[in-house]
DNA sequence: GCAGTGTACTTGTCTAGACATGTCTATGCA
DNA sequence: TGCATAGACATGTCTAGACAAGTACACTGC
């Protein structure tokens, strides 16, 4: 089933910009779904309340209980509404601060604010393994593995340092790549597909060669992500990315 | 439409367990769902690829077409599709690391870990708001803003320094709260449901006072969360949660 | 009083067909 | 050659009705 081409570009442009338009409010799905979520927004139902049933829904909205079947169940998926069977709809109890964090890659990040992003590639070579690493790659203790170190600025200012261990297995050619065009996190997602990846958010001291490449003290706190990626089962990648903590932060917000 | 109570505790436990066993599978857009994702996953359709339209899956599974539409509809809302009408559904780019960031409340969390929760009470008082402090909370300047400051420990060790101002009018009993029996987070969160949040996360040193009560250096890094929340348009609460580095990290996984 | 039963109401799901709308391509005309 | 158009095909959405399964509550018989 591999057809002759993904989605033409013309087509994901119109893709991203139409579907918000205010024709959207124009279904009747997306009515009742407006209607159920402004009188959330307004307090109108406060946690635990029940809600209008889908055959309330049906008489008021003139429309067919799939239609109001589908908007609530959309509002559950978004965790706005909570649904019993053989009990009701009932506005959510919102818990817990929870959005979706994306870590993005930093060359987007600095090109969408329309800043200027540099490169410089400090090291890039293939290395032995160590015992702890091969078994975060799913190696042989002793085995190969590549390693790169860049330092990316923003506008001048360096902003990240990336510290990457690269399954050879997954990724031949990743000493060959030129990270002037391509960032390393880019060309592993086209490599291989990302399926899973875990990361950490600590605070932490950088090393030393690590301080004197972001130009920082050694006792500057920094902002520091350690993400692996996995595809199908085989680790591609191990990042440990420093960011000094008084150029970089992570924000986001929370709006259901 | 407030009836008597939200769905009894009974009802709820039921709802947790349920949903989630075999028995789910057993629906027919269920099965259409775990086929297609499955094959996502073996990588049958590498991103980009167009995947089985509407109307094969139907013959396939000789299924209606709302029901497997609603199944690529999911798969859809989840990010593992992406669909052009008049063109086809085709495996989405995964191209950004995204995963729901859960900033629950650390009582619930220390409790989870099955530690025990101590809490310390430095200050809980009213107090005139600064310009700053005054415009974050949407406050007259010069109005009253209660303070707290409290030290959280697990196990006997100080892991959090909660730092907060809350709006007088949105939970004018705040000061009277035993903290000992309900953090402020949780005792919020039963006076104002919550509707919006803002957060930014960042490594930085503690003050003074936040570094004696946590036990650390004054130079030492600290992961701080700075997170503002707002209900209906009329903000909460702001706090500042000060975590030593070497004591808390923010972990999480990516799995579509 | 108490256990069992029936009934009403709720959500969960599916079907078969319909019309709308967007995209692509082959065909025919100028 | 170049352009307009008609069809084929894809998704987007809705309907009206149906059966299943879970819950709550009143009623009945013991």
């Amino acid at each position: 089933m591999v057809f002759t081409h993904p989605p033409k570009a013309k087509a994901r442009a119109a893709l991203a910009t139409a579907p918000l338009s205010t024709h959207a409010s124009h279904a009747p799905y997306a009515r009742v779904k407006n209607f159920l979520k402004t009188g959330l927004a307004k307090g109108q139902w406060v946690p635990g309340d029940q809600m209008p049933s889908e055959a309330e829904l049906v008489q008021q909205f003139a429309v067919s209980r799939m239609t109001v079947g589908r908007a609530l169940r959309e509002l559950q998926a978004e965790g706005l509404v909570t649904r019993v069977q053989g009990v009701g709809s009932f506005a959510a109890h919102l818990s817990r601060v929870s959005s979706t964090l994306t870590i993005q890659d930093l060359h987007d990040e600095i090109v969408a604010r329309g800043h200027s992003h540099h490169t410089k590639v400090v090291l890039s070579r293939q290395e032995v393994a160590a015992a702890e690493l091969a078994a975060q790659l799913g190696l042989a203790p002793g085995g190969a593995v590549f390693h790169s170190l860049i330092v990316h600025s923003e506008n001048g200012v360096p902003l990240q340092c990336e510290d990457r261990y690269v399954n050879p297995a997954c990724a031949p050619d990743y000493l060959a790549v030129d990270f002037q065009t391509i960032t390393p996190t880019q060309y592993l997602l086209k490599v291989a597909p990302l399926w899973e990846a875990q990361y950490r958010i600590e605070a932490a001291t950088a090393t030393a060669q690590e301080a004197q490449l972001l130009g920082i003290s050694v006792q500057d706190p920094c902002l520091i992500v350690i993400r692996r990626t996995i595809n199908r089962g085989v680790p591609i990648t191990l990042a440990r990315l420093v960011h000094p903590g008084t150029r970089y932060q992570i924000a986001g917000e929370f709006k259901p």
